[in-house]
DNA sequence: CGAAGCGTTGAACACAATCAATTCAAGTGG
DNA sequence: CCACTTGAATTGATTGTGTTCAACGCTTCG
């Protein structure tokens, strides 16, 4: 295995505040590794034998249920932390990684998570932010899912992805990553047949430019005004 | 003010593995205090200036959206942590909390939190600990939100309320503090007029016995089956 | 005793799910 | 390069769950 850079991990949130021999201690231990589109980084319910950080590409987390329906719970994009099931006290992975485009992740071994935590207690602490950032966000999404109805939950989650993968082309802002009917419907609790449906209205009305696993956001103020349901309902 | 006795946290997750010693320094900066029923111990968007314990009672912890609509987040029970902001790295507080009931709780200045994370490091990872249990539970709510339908949300509720407050009696197990249709609404993201003909409508299968602000459950096996969809919808 | 809050119930409506049929786009292999 | 397969998306028709609107009964409490 090469001796990994330094220079992979400065500046990411999770390791801020870190000095320059700690991250070579840090990296001593990681392992890079790719993992090719849609295929798993870990699996729902499998010891959580490692954490990673996504250095590049897109992973999305997926909760599924007995039943065997699927919820997204959240995009990962590169700089972020995931599998970090021991950080919140659990021998195993409570939902599943997928890669949706090529992945490079670092991975550690789930054991040394505890060390770190410990010896770098700025570790410890970047990573508890996360958490509790998390937390909040889920928070939000229930208060959404119990509060709005489709249409403008439909509207937020595009709104939340554009902001976190948004890559600004000349129509406006595109989702960097393939996404499709599905995926939306199964971020805000709906079916891709509604999801279809509101994307349509959308590009009639020209919020958005959408097409096969690819949607561009044109009008992010007046979605946004959708979203906060201060409307234009037609 | 009082010096507080070592035995009203001990034994409390919170503090699990904590000296003697430490415990007693720990009450030295907190204060008692009484909440009375209907009234909040912390209000959403203020400065987070003290976290809490509850010793005694029932406190319900609510999101207000922007356009008025309250979210019921969770129910705290005695030995439970509130307003942990500072653990998620918050200046204010994300929800209020009001005591259902009379309660009791300890206060300690927020500033304090950061000192008794670094300084006692189990405590830290104790409240952690209950941070990443909240995230798990808000995940699963998202994902019964997102995949089940109201009466099996509304069940799901019920036990979950069942569980953690149930108290027995011979009837069957009582939820010990008071709580409306409203409230239930308010927790699954429907309205009261449902949630009062579901309970109307379990009441004559024999599953559960309700009256005014108060709910017995009388049948929990029955009640989980409808709860996980392996269904008796009459 | 009157008022306010909680709960019940009926009727009508609407949003979104479900069912179903096609169209469209992107690979894959002969 | 074209036929074929497969998965994604669109669109129409229908159904039903749960909301909304409304009126009223029952407690509790001042």
């Amino acid at each position: 295995m090469n001796k990994l850079d330094r220079s992979l991990i400065v500046g990411l949130p999770a390791f801020e505040g870190l000095t320059a021999e700690t991250l070579d201690v840090v990296l001593a231990s990681a392992r890079s590794q790719r993992i090719e589109k849609d295929t798993a980084v870990f699996e729902q319910d499998a010891e959580a034998n490692s954490f990673f950080i996504l250095l590049d590409g897109r992973v999305r987390v997926v909760k599924l249920t007995p039943d065997g329906q699927q919820v997204i719970v959240r995009y990962i994009v590169p700089g972020e932390l995931l599998g970090i099931a021991q950080a919140i006290g659990r021998s195993t992975y409570p939902a599943s990684a997928i890669a949706v485009t090529d992945c490079v992740v670092l991975a550690w071994p789930g054991k040394l998570w505890a060390e770190f935590a410990t010896a770098h207690p700025g570790f410890g602490m970047n990573t508890y932010k996360t958490v509790g950032t998390r937390l909040q966000d889920v928070q939000t999404q229930v208060v959404e899912m119990a509060t709005e109805q489709v249409e403008r939950r439909v509207a937020h989650a595009l709104l939340r992805l554009v902001q976190q993968s948004g890559r600004k082309t000349d129509e406006g802002l595109l989702i960097d990553f393939p996404i499709s009917r599905q995926d939306i419907a199964e971020m805000t609790g709906t079916t891709l047949h509604t999801v279809s449906r509101l994307l349509s209205a959308w590009e009639e009305k020209g919020l958005v430019i959408s097409g096969r696993q690819q949607v561009t956001v044109t009008q992010p103020h007046r979605l946004m005004l959708l979203a906060e349901g201060r409307v234009e309902r037609d």
